[in-house]
DNA sequence: TCTAAAATGTTGCAAATGCAACATTGTTAT
DNA sequence: ATAACAATGTTGCATTTGCAACATTTTAGA
């Protein structure tokens, strides 16, 4: 993921932020900031620390969906968040913030400014990308197919029949909207079949 | 939607399209687009005419459930297009084609250009929150909290209790990747359960 | 190395859903 | 006005899925 200050030496970023009228704020280890963070119209960037989306199950059981990393930058009106979601801040987090209506209405011809701008416009390509392949994945109807679509667009983006999950099978059935255990039943399945082969975080597609 | 060329005049605009070596490309009413279009890294800007994206359906039928108008924006390679969809061209659409690497690397400090980008920028992230809106819906697991999902950010768009539908109940279906009829059965439930009225294209929320 | 916790695998069962088929209502062009 | 078509409503049924509960395997910390 593209670095928001990309091309921006370290002076001219404090002189873009300050002119950017931003401020940082500060969480404290497994602060939960959902209220603080979602629902304003800002862009927050993450300066150290690291922010975890966890969310709550019914049975009282949770797990982290996402991770926004140092130098992550995230809209938080675009950050949706509902009751079964949580924020939460880790290593005592810093995080810039930047009112989106300054962002936008700052109209200098600043160099610093436009090379920010298009720093953010390629982020959120970026993202666009990763939001329309999982909603591509979501409309599938059935688990197989679930599976099956986001088997060929990883497979396509190695260029290869091999998958190497990002993340556990708890987080792909998170990822994927489906229950685990039927998840790993259709896995199943699929490996009867024949079509593929697991091996840890390894899937091998056996068709085409 | 905002427009990409917005506080742009004509005659810089095409001096920009000049320097980013764009160019247009027509396609005659009713073309199928759709190998042309996908997995380029291109922007396209709709010029005149307008683009549908038809889903076909397992049984022959089909419908439209996108319509790219005049100024849309969109980039080729995030349109995720999968067997199942077509793009068709309709009234002999006209398209600027930008090709993507060319926009990133432009690097002259040229003010059209800054703003440019600032307005792609700012459809992005508009295009970001929508996709964003339909994820936390479509990773709803049941129907009936898919349609509490879309009419609890329905409502709140509109500051309302009132819910103007901007589709049919078609592409209701299809927004919220369920069965159609499966879809009508819950809400009539929701209905006979005094959660909900529906009048044509009006439902009013009769909760909290 | 051993142990506790986390992740993964498995299965029965009730509930939810897709699908098909058809009825009814609404819309549009002639 | 009315015919043809499109959209919406309805229902039975087989399939799929979520959920719960528990077994097994893997991982990480002491």
């Amino acid at each position: 993921m593209k670095n928001p200050f990309d091309n921006i030496s370290k002076k001219n970023k404090e002189k873009l932020l300050k002119n950017l009228k931003s401020h940082t704020v500060n969480y404290k280890n497994n602060t939960n900031i959902t209220e603080i963070i979602t629902d304003k119209n800002e862009i927050g960037i993450i300066v150290s620390g690291y922010l975890q989306i966890v969310k709550n199950n019914y049975n009282g059981s949770s797990n982290v969906i996402d991770t926004l990393q140092e130098n992550d930058a995230f809209s938080s009106s675009t950050f949706y968040i509902d009751d079964d979601y949580e924020i939460i801040a880790k290593e005592d987090v810093n995080i810039i913030i930047i009112d989106y209506t300054e962002l936008i209405n700052y109209n200098e011809n600043d160099k610093v400014y436009n090379q920010f701008i298009k720093n953010l416009f390629i982020i959120l390509n970026e993202k666009l990308t990763d939001k329309n392949e999982r909603i591509e994945i979501l409309t599938k109807k059935t688990i197989r197919n679930k599976l099956l679509e986001y088997f060929k667009i990883m497979s396509k983006k190695n260029g290869s029949k091999y998958i190497y999950l990002p993340f556990n099978f708890i987080n792909l059935a998170d990822y994927l909207a489906i229950d685990r255990s039927a998840m790993s039943r259709e896995l199943k399945f699929l490996k009867d079949e024949g079509f593929i082969e697991i091996k840890g975080k390894r899937i091998t597609l056996l068709y085409r």
